[in-house]
DNA sequence: GTTCTAGAAC
DNA sequence: GTTCTAGAAC
């Protein structure tokens, strides 16, 4: 179909379904039928899944060469509904429909990486109901040639700021409000009014897949970017982009010449460490003196320089001014991470508007000089919706201004230590940030490890769960917790003390049957309400330790007697069943006061499994492994979370094959029934214990 | 963590 | 009509 809108720019639609003489055809086809539509300057809809990056990544390259704009609409609908959609729909052109479906589509949403500017759209927008994309296909038909849509990330739903775990109790942040007054205003905003006569067909788009792409011709918008563009427009932009300013040489007087040597120092070890990442220092003026000395300095060192330069411009406009993809930007913050006081501190607060100010009071109160914290920016943020900047990384260097606090009155070996420190703070944190982009990352460990963008395992100094990493504030929770006896400042509700009372006071319950074994260190419980066939809990005894968050390097040998009581159960369980296969696990953020391990059999055959969040809580990124608990905090001396509850409210997949189910009696009868093997993630490491395996776990 | 239940989904 | 979920109360 191709449908020429009322106001004048011929729509080319691209469809493999029907692309061979009205039958389904191949890929290389629709590239042609795409480059031939383009030619004959026709903006182009390629309505194909392309849920995978490397799927679509030769529309966006078809789109670039021709110097078009290149959008993703990226329908980003339940699976369930994608299911039961495409499971009832008939006469659809590639007969994916019926019974069939549900597993195609199962296959297909397995492997969905939602679309990235860094791929190379300019413009991204996410649908996740019929009413986002209803406005998404009025927005389109509506073009005229003479109109052009903002670039960046529209309609995302936020990950929004980190929660901490006492918000979790204390009430629920409502960001499913935020996140819906973003998507309408910002769709609103961009909709054209007054053409309602659809040319792309909407029934495609809310059956036929999850995924569509529009290739969109428009040179003149292009030539408004100006020189820089066409310098860096065309540079790697699968490269997940770090833009920093230089730290203290402004308003904290740190004398240049120095600050140069550190920075580049600093980013090309950085870079030469790290792959996929590219580092760029900004600065606002062609004479700036810190670039000319960085530039200076970067050329006598042997590095890839496409991966650390230097560019003139505005950090807060990179994108739509410069034609700089940038992911991250670092902003040289003051010690109260408050907006305002000139320079780029003022002008990233001012440009993120105040999505900022209330995610980054989320992450942190304060900041020492040395330290970095980093914010996960709403995308209610134009910041993040007109530049495509994801995280803003606050970083406070050393001070030289006596008119300052913190000044170092001119002592430059302690100055540029810290102001190293800094650049490291900023470069590890933007790395774990990095490690968390879908695409560079293909394994669940390495997403949920770094998924929040908060947390840098490399700094024991930086918060965890979203508090923050300056000895201020550390040091009044620790006052706080000092009173609750405890080590986090977390409250917990009377039906989450029963786990603590037995720790506590094990011999009150020992003719329990309930209780398995009792040591100095732990002890062995039955799950009251196990979610399995076999489901036992090892609980710590130590006083004041709650959660995984409390974990330090000085728990470890206790970490490991909990595991090795957790593999002796499961093997005496295994003795008994040999068909069982167990897993041993911390949840991210226990529902119960007193750390304690899950040892659970992957059955989950249980009455007691009854919902999403028990199900999740057992088979997502929120179940730790017992392994990697141990390894991370021997490595990085805490153990890392995801306190994201968004992982307990996914949707409903079993932990083998992966496939997506409607509601938990659906899921059920299907893992009752499903022989897939376990995911490679799990077969690594040991983190499954099964008589046909022989593995014991213990490496 | 569970129980209860209103109301959404089928 | 029944089934299932999700939020409040404990």
């Amino acid at each position: 179909m191709a449908g020429a809108a009322a106001a004048g720019r011929p729509w080319a639609r691209v469809c493999q379904d029907t692309i061979g003489k009205g039958k389904a055809g191949t890929k290389i086809q629709c590239l042609k039928a795409a480059a031939d539509a383009l030619k004959e300057g026709k903006s182009v809809l390629i309505d194909r899944c392309n849920l995978e990056r490397e799927q679509r990544s030769d529309f966006v390259k078809l789109g670039c060469t021709v110097q078009a704009d290149v959008h993703a609409v990226f329908l980003d609908l339940p699976a369930k509904v994608c299911i039961s959609r495409s499971v009832s729909r008939t006469s659809h052109e590639g007969n994916v429909q019926g019974g069939m479906a549900a597993m195609v589509v199962n296959r297909m949403l397995k492997n969905k990486q939602a679309p990235l500017l860094t791929e190379g759209f300019s413009r991204i927008t996410f649908c996740t109901d019929d009413d986002d994309i209803k406005k998404a296909v009025d927005m389109y038909s509506a073009l005229g040639p003479s109109h052009s849509l903002a670039s960046g990330v529209f309609g995302q739903k936020s990950k929004g700021p980190v929660q901490t775990g006492i918000m979790k109790f204390l009430k629920k942040a409502d960001t499913s409000s935020v996140n819906k007054s973003s998507g309408t205003m910002v769709t609103s905003s961009e909709r054209k009014t007054g053409q309602q006569n659809t040319t792309l067909k909407q029934e495609n788009l809310e059956a036929g897949g999850a995924c569509s792409m529009q290739v969109e011709k428009k040179l003149d918008n292009l030539k408004e970017k100006g020189e820089q563009s066409k310098e860096r427009v065309s540079s790697d932009t699968s490269l997940c982009t770090l833009a920093f300013p230089s730290i203290s040489t402004a308003d904290f007087q740190f004398d240049l010449e120095k600050a140069s040597e550190v920075i580049v120092d600093a980013a090309t070890d950085f870079v030469q460490k790290h792959d996929n990442v590219r580092l760029v220092l900004v600065d606002l003026s062609q004479k700036s003196r810190i670039l000319s000395l960085v530039k200076d300095k970067a050329a006598k060192k042997s590095f890839d320089s496409s991966r650390f330069f230097t560019f003139v411009g505005d950090i807060t406009q990179l994108h739509s001014k410069g034609g700089l993809q940038c992911n991250v930007i670092a902003n040289a913050a003051n010690w109260r991470l408050k907006p305002g006081g000139g320079g780029v501190n003022a002008a990233i607060f001012n440009a993120a508007g105040e999505a900022l100010q209330h995610a980054t009071k989320e992450c942190a109160d304060t900041l020492r000089p040395g330290n970095s914290v980093a914010v996960p920016l709403p995308s209610t943020s134009p910041l993040h919706q007109q530049e495509g900047v994801t995280h803003v990384i606050h970083v406070l260097g050393p001070n030289m201004n006596p008119m300052r606090p913190d000044c170092l009155k001119n002592d430059y070996t302690k100055g540029c230590n810290v102001l190293r420190e800094a650049y490291n703070s900023v470069f590890e944190n933007f790395a774990s940030i990095a490690r968390s982009y879908p695409g560079k990352q293909n394994d669940e460990t390495s997403s949920r490890k770094s998924a929040s963008g908060v947390i840098s395992p490399n700094d024991s100094k930086t918060k965890r769960e979203g508090i923050d990493d300056s000895e201020r504030t550390k040091k009044s929770r620790e006052e706080d917790n000092k009173k609750n006896g405890g080590v986090t400042n977390k409250t917990w509700g009377s039906w989450a003390q029963s786990l603590y009372e037995v720790a506590m006071h094990p011999e009150k319950y020992k003719n329990a049957d309930s209780i398995l074994e009792i040591s100095d260190e732990f002890v062995v419980l039955k799950d009251l309400y196990p979610k399995a066939k076999r489901h036992v809990l090892v609980i710590s005894r130590t006083d004041g330790l709650d959660s995984l968050a409390d974990v330090k390097k000085v728990h470890l040998p206790l970490l490991r007697s909990l595991h090795s009581a957790g593999l002796k159960w499961a093997h005496k369980f295994l003795e008994e069943d040999a068909s069982l296969t167990f897993r041993l696990g911390y949840h991210s953020v226990p529902s119960m006061r007193q750390l304690h391990l899950h040892v659970i059999s992957q059955d989950f055959n249980s009455p007691s499994l009854k919902n999403k969040k028990h199900w999740n809580s057992f088979t997502s990124a929120f179940f730790l492994d017992s392994v990697d608990v141990m390894d991370d905090v021997d490595q990085h001396g805490s153990a890392t979370i995801n306190p994201d509850e968004k992982l307990l409210a996914m949707e409903l997949r079993c932990h083998r094959c992966r496939s997506a189910h409607p509601n938990i009696p659906k899921l059920k009868s299907h893992i009752g029934a499903c022989k897939s093997p376990f995911p490679s993630h799990l077969l690594k490491k040991d983190k499954l214990l099964s008589v046909s395996t022989g593995r014991t776990g213990c490496s």
